[in-house]
DNA sequence: CTGGGGAAGGGGCCC
DNA sequence: GGGGCCCCTTCCCCA
């Protein structure tokens, strides 16, 4: 016969023992902050614990300390209640952190319920871009601002998914137990699954798509496949860790200073042969690869190119780019040929040596001699429809990237530009403020 | 088949 | 934390 409460009972009791600082016999120190828990918990929660415990039992039967530097204490909190407790508290705004300490900790469920999270959030970036797109196609100039609400708003707290039905408070995800078992939503159809797309396979299709199409409109925005989140999901979380993914643990006894720093999930080594101050710098690690980054802005970055987001569209051409600078280079390179070279000869040319082609949305630079060896010096030259050439300056911000309305219908109708060139005297020297510039979609 | 060039994309880092 | 620049690698196209 089996009492099913025995088992929340049993975990509410550690739990209080723990709040209580009852028979704890481990220390955590995460950032300065002490964490007092039970071995034997951690042991049973934590692949990381229980590799690092296993060890430190055999040399001592006394309390042990671990040291985190990997995270900090806030995210150990989440991590530490949902051991004592099943109650997993995401938001959109540690998702990242917990996910990256569960990876460090090697917590597989708790890293497949924030790739959960992060999928559904995802998810409803998805419909809010589908919803946005069906809008309009023609306001596309203001319709950059909102999209920024609508890829952040699937990070806010308010855009937790879907939880589990016995999750006692909303937007925290019930684990373990009867509640953790039933754990596994999908929030969306199929279409969820396929979202996230390889690095490879996403590039291959935009840039089919681009090549072969010319235009890349919304609707053609990758349909992401199978991904490394998918990928990395069936893997165990003690997947491989970096040589930089380090962290102290402190045996009190034996040897009350002499550190171990625990890396590769599975080798105990004394502190002092591999940490450098560098390593230690080095702490936000990408759950899905081992990738480690310094600042959390870099990880947030770097996550992209996991998740297929690319929040920055062109305006020009409608191919998407997961960062903006990214997004400003393309520009600057396809649409407004900044570079003062001939495309065929690769010679230096100025406004007296040289024109502008336009062909489609692209743009480029030719000398007049490789222009009339083109033939294409009878093509007409549209001085009204010239688009300003400048590259963007730094103070110019709000005006450089506009779009002169007769630009946008140029670009909106011709898609192949191989039969509708139009070539533009340079002009470097035009006055900035009344040039009718090109611009992107910039958030 | 191969090498060069262009474009894309990722990381480091400064402001 | 975002924006932006620089550097590097990878991929693809083309001669």
């Amino acid at each position: 016969m089996e009492i099913s409460s025995h088992q929340f009972h049993l975990l509410q009791q550690l739990n209080e023992q723990r709040r209580q600082d009852l028979f704890c016999d481990c220390n955590i120190l995460v950032e300065g902050k002490v964490f007092k828990a039970h071995r034997n918990v951690l042991f049973a929660s934590s692949g990381y614990f229980k590799m690092l415990l296993s060890q430190s039992s055999k040399e001592t039967s006394q309390s042990t300390t671990a040291t985190f530097q990997a995270f900090s204490p806030d995210t150990f909190t989440v991590i530490l209640d949902f051991v004592y407790s099943g109650k997993l508290s995401l938001t959109g705004q540690n998702v990242i952190e917990v996910m990256s300490a569960a990876s460090y900790l090697q917590m597989t469920d708790v890293i497949s319920v924030c790739k959960t999270f992060i999928k559904s959030s995802l998810d409803i970036s998805e419909k809010e871009k589908d919803r946005y797109f069906s809008l309009s196609d023609k306001d596309v100039s203001s319709n950059g601002v909102d999209r920024s609400c609508v890829y952040s708003g699937g990070w806010r707290a308010e855009s937790s998914p879907p939880h589990s039905h016995s999750s006692p408070d909303p937007g925290t995800c019930m684990m373990g137990g009867n509640a953790w078992s039933n754990f596994n939503y999908y929030p969306t159809s199929q279409r969820n699954a396929q979202q996230q797309l390889s690095k490879h396979e996403q590039r291959q299709d935009s840039i089919k798509k681009s090549r072969h199409l010319g235009l890349q409109q919304p609707s053609d925005i990758p349909h992401y496949k199978s991904s490394k989140l998918e990928d990395r999901a069936a893997e165990p979380a003690g997947h491989a860790a970096p040589a930089e993914e380090q962290v102290h643990i402190d045996t009190e006894v034996e040897a009350p200073h002499v550190g171990y720093q625990f890396g590769q999930g599975a080798e105990v080594m004394p502190r002092g042969l591999a940490v450098s101050q560098q390593e230690h710098e080095m702490r936000f690690k990408c759950p899905f690869c081992s990738h480690v980054v310094k600042r959390k802005a870099d990880l947030k970055r770097h996550l992209r190119c996991h998740t297929g987001e690319r929040p920055y569209p062109c305006e020009a051409c409608g191919k998407r780019f997961s960062r903006l600078d990214h997004l400003s280079s393309h520009f600057r390179t396809i649409h407004q040929a900044c570079k003062p070279i001939c495309r065929k000869c690769k010679r230096h040319v100025t406004e007296l040596t040289g024109q502008v082609v336009q062909e489609g949305t692209r743009r480029y630079r030719l000398c007049n001699e490789c222009l009339a060896e083109a033939g294409i010096d009878s093509i007409r030259i549209d001085l009204e429809a010239e688009a300003p050439l400048e590259f963007p300056q730094d103070g110019d911000k709000d005006s450089r990237w506009h779009y002169g309305e007769d630009n946008r219908s140029d670009v909106e109708i011709v898609e192949d530009g191989s039969t509708d060139l139009v070539i533009q005297q340079v002009d470097d020297s035009e006055d900035e403020a009344e040039e009718k510039e090109v611009k992107p979609n910039i958030r």
